[in-house]
RNA sequence: GGGCGGUUCGCAUAGCGGCAAUUGCAAUGGGCUGUAAACCCAUCGUCCUUCGGACUACGGGGGUUCGAGUCCCUCACCGCCCA
């Protein structure tokens, strides 16, 4: 189901094919994110058009609205969405933390020089953590849920996607050690207990390591969740800025050489390229779509924010020689005003962009790949 | 001619004796990494390198008061109503 097609001489670098049920994903693969069964402004033929083979769903956020049971009536996630692609979804991990340890406190899995590790509030004001599993309450109307690794499983089986993620929880870069080891050891019993959960034969599951930032506890939870039968990986958790590439070190060589590596949630684009060369195959992040919604366009000069005033009156497109949809017909004149205005084709002609360029920057590095040239 | 109501930092607003002065928009800068995000944060009278300080300010002029966008008088302009 994965076939590593090359390896890169320069680098630990692969290239591969990941077979689904819904088709192959030609690796390394950035997988735009569809949290809600929606690349926000798109339609999956837009997805397709604009050169992407999947994507990324989220099973909390699909458990609340509409309800896994309402989606696997509907024929599960592809026909729901009307997307014919494969679709991978995380497992509601992630919100054990942008919920609970990262609510209200104002930080984000990568930790930044200014954060404070003192005075965290740990649980949030959304979660509550125990060894069975997670009660949420939901940020759409207060309600109560429970998420256990069990419950995840099958939620994600209800909802048909081709991959789907183990049950963890995702750290925060203000964990401590103790409580870091803690947690991890707990998503390890889970990781376990996912993979005694699932019962389809269809799906691939995917473990996933933690051990925020620190080295050891990383190279525990790869050797732990490596070793286990997991048809692929997933990194996730937290990092400390630009350390991310050590603590890719401390992982890579504990996991199977012959399985897929997805550095969950990553997506800047030195990141990317740096966990490439580490021998990383899937990616997937909010960051381009986000941006785009936000109005900066990402181009080979770095970001330009569009609703800036010296936009006003430009004729020019976006970026110079890119041939999206959007920089071969508006203006960042145009652009410009539709985000001063705040009209939705804004967002959708810079989702547009954003994906394009991501898609070709992938392109880009599975072509260096192929070539052997530096990426 | 008479009667009300208004004139506040680009625009719009708040303010009813202690104010460099509310809020929204705009402007400018920053941020966004398994989507609580078409969002969030900061600045927004001038000057000084910062904590902070100095100066100039609520249509003009005068007055009351320790102290005035805030009260009084007067002038100008804008609105509505009555002649």
């Amino acid at each position: 189901m994965f076939k590593i097609l090359k390896k890169h001489s320069k680098s630990k670098a692969r290239l591969g094919l990941l077979k689904t049920r819904h088709g192959v994903i030609h690796t390394p693969f950035f997988f735009p994110v569809a949290t809600k069964a929606t690349v926000k402004s798109l339609t999956p033929e837009d997805i397709k058009n604009i050169g992407f083979e999947a994507i990324l769903a989220n099973t909390y956020h699909l458990y609340l609205q509409p309800g896994h049971q309402i989606v696997k009536k509907m024929g599960g996630l592809h026909k729901f969405m009307n997307w014919s692609g494969p679709i991978i979804t995380d497992s509601g991990g992630f919100q054990v933390f942008s919920l609970g340890a990262g609510f209200g406190n104002n930080v984000g899995k990568i930790s930044k020089d200014e954060d404070i590790k003192e005075n965290i509030n740990r649980t949030g004001k959304l979660v509550k953590i125990d060894d069975d599993g997670v009660t949420f309450t939901s940020h759409l109307d207060g309600s109560k849920h429970r998420f256990t690794p069990e419950s995840s499983i099958k939620i994600q089986e209800d909802l048909g996607a081709d991959i789907i993620f183990n049950f963890d929880e995702c750290t925060s870069p203000l964990d401590d050690y103790d409580y870091t080891k803690k947690s991890m050891e707990r998503t390890h019993q889970w990781a376990k207990r996912c993979l005694k959960a699932k019962k389809k034969n269809s799906q691939l599951l995917f473990g996933i390591v933690q051990g925020g930032l620190f080295e050891d506890l990383r190279k525990e939870s790869a050797q732990f969740i490596g070793d286990l039968p997991f048809d692929g990986f997933g990194i996730g958790g937290s990092f400390g800025k630009g350390e991310m590439k050590k603590a890719l070190d401390w992982v890579i060589p504990y996991l199977p050489e012959n399985k897929p590596r997805h550095l969950l949630g990553i997506g800047y684009l030195d990141d990317i390229k740096q966990a490439v060369k580490k021998g990383i195959d899937l990616f997937d992040c909010v960051y381009p779509t986000r941006l785009a919604r936000h109005g900066t366009f990402l181009t080979n000069q770095g970001e330009i924010s569009i609703a800036k005033g010296i936009y006003k009156i430009d004729k020019k497109p976006v970026m110079k020689n890119c041939s999206c949809y959007t920089c071969q017909n508006y203006s960042r004149s145009y652009l410009n005003h539709l985000f001063k205005a705040k009209e939705m084709l804004g967002s959708r002609l810079a989702t547009i962009h954003n994906l394009w360029f991501m898609a070709r920057f992938m392109e880009k590095i599975r072509k260096d790949i192929k070539n052997d040239r530096n990426i």
